[in-house]
DNA sequence: TTTAATATTAAGTTTTTGTTAACTCAATAT
DNA sequence: ATATTGAGTTAACAAAAACTTAATATTAAA
């Protein structure tokens, strides 16, 4: 399960504000389109499937708000995120454009900090599951996500980010078994690279908190949690 | 806990309108009463203490521009929305509308269905403002918003506006962690970029005053308040 | 029994946070 | 007009915790 870059569909009718926007976020990593009004973004929008809009407000033809309402409208793009661009940051444009259904704002002129630190954070809410639960309740052993918490018969363990993230993972299916593959990949991500040894490091570390009996190494398998 | 229904203050002077708005918010649930001008609607207002009022921007004797201009003024209705309602969607009067301090605008012919979807939303906004509670209450520290004072066993402490926010975000849910992310985009915005050691600085400073105990860091996951 | 896979330990490395002092900026006082 | 004060930010460095690796030992499956 490799991540796609995130694809985003830039609208604006000054071409050097498109080349400005293309250049950032293309150095940033991310899948760029552009269009130069909300008629041709509404068409692009539908094949390109962006995970992001950026969009004038102010654009020849049809106006950002317009373009934002049709986009919100239909049900394949409707998870889309729209971010408006415009020139004057007063407040009745703001509000026309939250009621167009406008994720967010930016005013310009456009600092490239900012714009990016949103895409940043967008990026990190599509990316982290929205359907995680909170807590996991295996009896003796609790996990609290919220306060990244263990419990163990009343008593409070604290774990490293990796530990828990770790622990976590299996204790989601206990009695299924994890390949080391599938605990890198959602552990660690697809993103880097470590040893092997390093997951037998923090398998050790979680047992030695929280008890062997709970961790079972299947040799040539993978790990599984038992409750 | 049943909540009071939002009370709502129509001004026009054209006595028909005064009594579709009322017949529809009426229906809907919403507390009505009206005013004919604008010296009327701030009599009326005062002693009504509407959540919402309702204006035409064109009166006879005060503009509704001018009305809204000193409700706004009045501390005791700082907190009112004010939504205008106007013959003309021209620019120009949204702005100076906006200027004096209306919360939105609406244009007539007004359709009822987009009054109260606006209503609607606004009531959603002054809910959640109403249950955002005033003063925290975690034991030995007390935190009093309406006051912007901190109080552990006795001591009143004054802290600067960040660090009370940041505080009061952390106090409003105890041992939950919030990440740098939650942090930084709910005390400062997400319109600013600051460098990263800020929030660092901002907790050292925290810690200072209402002790170390009761801020926890989660290296690499964020920050939690324990009473 | 053989051997690849996992366990263990301690010693590196990297990442993240803590700390301090200096600097900017605005509000207010002199 | 200038000085003062305090909030907020930044930058540089220190410290700590988290994480990784490497070397060696042990285990369990073929």
């Amino acid at each position: 399960m490799k991540s796609s870059p995130l694809k985003i569909l830039v609208v604006d009718d000054d071409l050097d504000i498109i080349e400005i926007l293309k250049y950032n976020l293309n150095k940033s990593g991310y899948l760029v389109k552009s269009a130069k009004n909300g008629i041709e973004a509404i068409k692009r929008a539908k094949k390109f499937m962006p995970n992001i809009i950026l969009m004038d407000v102010m654009m020849p033809e049809m106006s950002g708000i317009e373009a934002c309402s049709e986009i919100k409208q239909i049900d394949e793009l409707s998870e889309t995120m729209i971010i408006f661009l415009s020139a004057r940051s007063e407040d009745y444009t703001q509000i026309s454009a939250y009621d167009a259904g406008a994720d967010d704002y930016i005013s310009k002129p456009i600092k490239p900090k900012i714009l990016l630190k949103k895409i940043s954070n967008i990026a990190k809410k599509i990316k982290s599951n929205k359907n995680m639960p909170i807590v996991l309740d295996l009896g003796s052993i609790k996990i609290n996500r919220e306060e990244y918490l263990v419990t163990q018969n009343k008593n409070e363990i604290m774990l490293p980010r990796k530990e828990f993230e770790l622990l976590f993972l299996l204790a989601s299916k206990p009695e299924k078994v994890f390949t080391r593959d599938e605990i890198m990949n959602k552990v660690w991500g697809t993103q880097v690279v470590v040893g092997d040894r390093t997951i037998d490091v923090h398998i050790r570390k979680l047992r030695e908190k929280i008890g062997d009996k709970h961790i079972k190494t299947l040799k040539g398998v993978g790990y599984k949690f038992k409750p």
